[in-house]
DNA sequence: TCATTAAAGTTGCATATACAACAATTGTAG
DNA sequence: CTACAATTGTTGTATATGCAACTTTAATGA
């Protein structure tokens, strides 16, 4: 298959100088979505980060730290400590793993339920945003990101 | 002009149900981007943040702090606490305003130094960043990203 | 077996982020 | 002129984020 942003234009170059910071950028946008997502994921009394958390440890079942911070994508400290949280709801356990150094982090009855009840809403939010923004915007900025992460990925200095 | 998003073709609708949560993927792109900048701001003794927040302020010249929050899309709390290191640092100084509820936020002549001299690196960041990725994919990036913020920002609950 | 290295998480430290509540000031209606 | 409302920032509280250093355990080599 081809690569529609294979070639560097000259006129491509030129554009480039007149573009703002693009760390600053994708923060600005982070901030606006979350924004977004957050006033209906407060409604479950949840945040979209611990929905997010909520949803992968019950899709991964009884997980590693590890894997799950791979999963997810984020540092493994961050995962310790965003997961405390859960653990004190009740929505999360963390057990013994079979290997005595890793643990295992598991999904409550409790947590199970806070999912449910939260999804409604992550739907609403979801398509809300895409009402919005317009599908076809949508499924573009995916596939940007869908490329630029694996690109980013591979030059990585961590795992994060 | 004609906006190509405008569309809501069936394809386009059945193809959103297959995406995962799009703020999940906002940060984690985010998290790889600034894990990029980072990397060479470091370098000069910087966050990509701090940096940012600095060219702003000298952007911007002497400037109250409601206008640098909205100018930088942060909310007013974030640019109070982001604003202490820099302080403490003395690359930025923070005075009376003409106003006595409100203040005036200025570059100092050691942050000026600080700034041109990190300037560098952002370029390198800048620039292997767009190299990595590709300069259509990186303006296609922005552009959507410029369209996304409008969009939001129109329906935000707050300035952030 | 014993020292070395690798693997897996957690903690100390620092920053980033924002909502709600608050404090101080200015503007405005009566 | 005063009571009420709007403006402008800061603080309390809570989460998000990750690097470097550390602890514990497992694996490996001599």
């Amino acid at each position: 298959m081809s690569d529609k942003y294979d070639a560097s234009l000259a006129s491509d170059l030129a554009a480039l100088k007149a573009l703002g910071c693009t760390n600053l950028r994708v923060r600005q946008l982070m901030r606006r979505v979350a924004q977004h997502y957050d006033v209906e994921m407060a409604k479950a009394g949840l945040k979209t980060t611990q929905y997010s958390l909520l949803s992968h440890v019950l899709k991964l079942g009884p997980v590693r730290p590890g894997d799950l911070a791979k999963s997810m994508k984020v540092g493994a400290s961050t995962l310790t400590r965003n997961l405390k949280p859960l653990v004190d709801a009740g929505w999360v356990s963390l057990a013994a793993g079979s290997d005595a150094r890793s643990r295992s982090i598991a999904i409550t009855a409790a947590g199970h339920a806070k999912r449910d009840a939260a999804r409604h809403r992550w739907k609403v939010a979801q398509e809300s945003f895409n009402t919005l923004l317009g599908a076809g915007r949508v499924l573009a900025l995916h596939t940007l990101i869908n490329e630029s992460l694996e690109l980013l990925a591979e030059v990585a200095p961590t795992d994060l």
